[in-house]
DNA sequence: ACCTATTTATAAAG
DNA sequence: TCTTTATAAATAGGT
């Protein structure tokens, strides 16, 4: 789009968005874009695998319609969506109707299952060469992904591993410390012994945590 | 339109006019022609003073509509100008059989997703460290199965290349040959001129036999 | 989302 | 309506 909306049209000479006036022109143009609209509805379906439904009626009446899947679905589906509780069958629906739903999704698995073949590399003789780059491209955008996790999850956990070290450490030169003062003044009774004893049961513990925590099948 | 339909479409490159297989392309494209198809079935109306009712469901199943003056008025007009013979069929199983044949369907159809969006490395932070290299390996393969069917593109390209130098040259030195024997001995008359003529003309076809058919998009 | 090379769509005229 | 032609729009591919 240019110009200020509302204002100007595509072709040759420039257009108002405005009802054409001339009857003529108007007709002219109203099979000229009702074709345009109905090939443009056909299109998207097809390139985006979307439901398209569309209904036109001349200002003389005469209708033209284009519905990708089938008009009543996807009105009915459009109700749904709406809210409205479906006017034409509300408990029940046409066999028709659940066939199609039925087709749909057979085609949508059949869809995941061709491009899951794509990325594994197989069925891949029919692509062309703009095809197989993109392809490619996903999967090293793929493979990059994985390795960037891997890489994450083993950082993680030599993060973990220092730390743990580090505690280990300070819990070591702590228990030193308290044997040193132990085996030195024996200036306590029992009671401190106890402590003491406390203390390594859990370091032990600690380094129990230690191998089942980070114990990475790498 | 230019080509024998069903085969392109607008933009910068060509398009097939075939579902498009990259999801994000798709997504991509949805999302400008569903503006662009609901722009113009909106001058439509207004130019024309049409009724228009347009329904857009994407394929992830999100609704869009463009309806020029009431959707539910122009669907009722749309039925009873086919004159449907309403869709209530006493002849259907319950809803639950429906039901539970599409949970299937669907079922199915999460698991494919799943494994698709793993191979795109997507939603793979609750895969272990076991499920991240396998998924590697995978796409690994995948890559080299890829990258081994360009290779062979490519190769079956040149080799093609080669053909129609070979051919070319040999026209070349047919069509000389020729030519020198029309200038050397002017011994022929109309006949012989004409068939150089024709011989001049097939080569001008092969050469642009050789641009179309030649034409990778490397 | 924005850019731009290309392809389409289409207004005007015959 | 069909064809032709000039021009405006739409949009595919890329960033």
């Amino acid at each position: 789009m240019d110009e200020s909306w509302v204002l100007k049209e595509m072709g040759r000479g420039k257009v108002e968005l405005k009802r054409i006036e001339n009857p003529t022109n108007r007709q002219v143009t109203f099979s000229k874009r009702r074709n345009g609209l109905l090939k443009k509805a056909f299109e998207l379906s097809i390139l985006c695998d979307a439901e398209v439904a569309l209904l036109i009626f001349s200002s003389s009446g005469k209708v033209y319609q284009f519905a990708s899947h089938d008009m009543d679905r996807t009105v009915a589906k459009y109700r749904r969506e709406v809210g409205l509780p479906d006017s034409s069958n509300p408990q029940f629906r046409t066999r028709e109707f659940w066939r199609s739903e039925i087709d749909e999704l057979k085609r949508s698995i059949n869809t995941s299952e061709a491009r899951l073949k794509h990325l594994s590399g197989e069925d891949i003789l029919a692509l062309g060469m703009r095809d197989l780059k993109q392809l490619e491209r996903q999967l090293k955008i793929g493979v990059e992904r994985v390795r960037s996790r891997k890489r994450r999850i083993v950082s993680d956990h030599a993060t973990l591993l220092k730390r743990r070290h580090k505690q280990l450490q300070e819990e070591n030169s702590r228990l030193h410390k308290r044997l040193k003062e132990l085996q030195d003044g024996n200036i306590s009774s029992g009671l401190v012994g106890e402590n003491a004893c406390t203390m390594f049961h859990q370091s032990i513990v600690h380094e129990e945590d230690f191998h089942n925590e980070t114990g990475l099948p790498l």
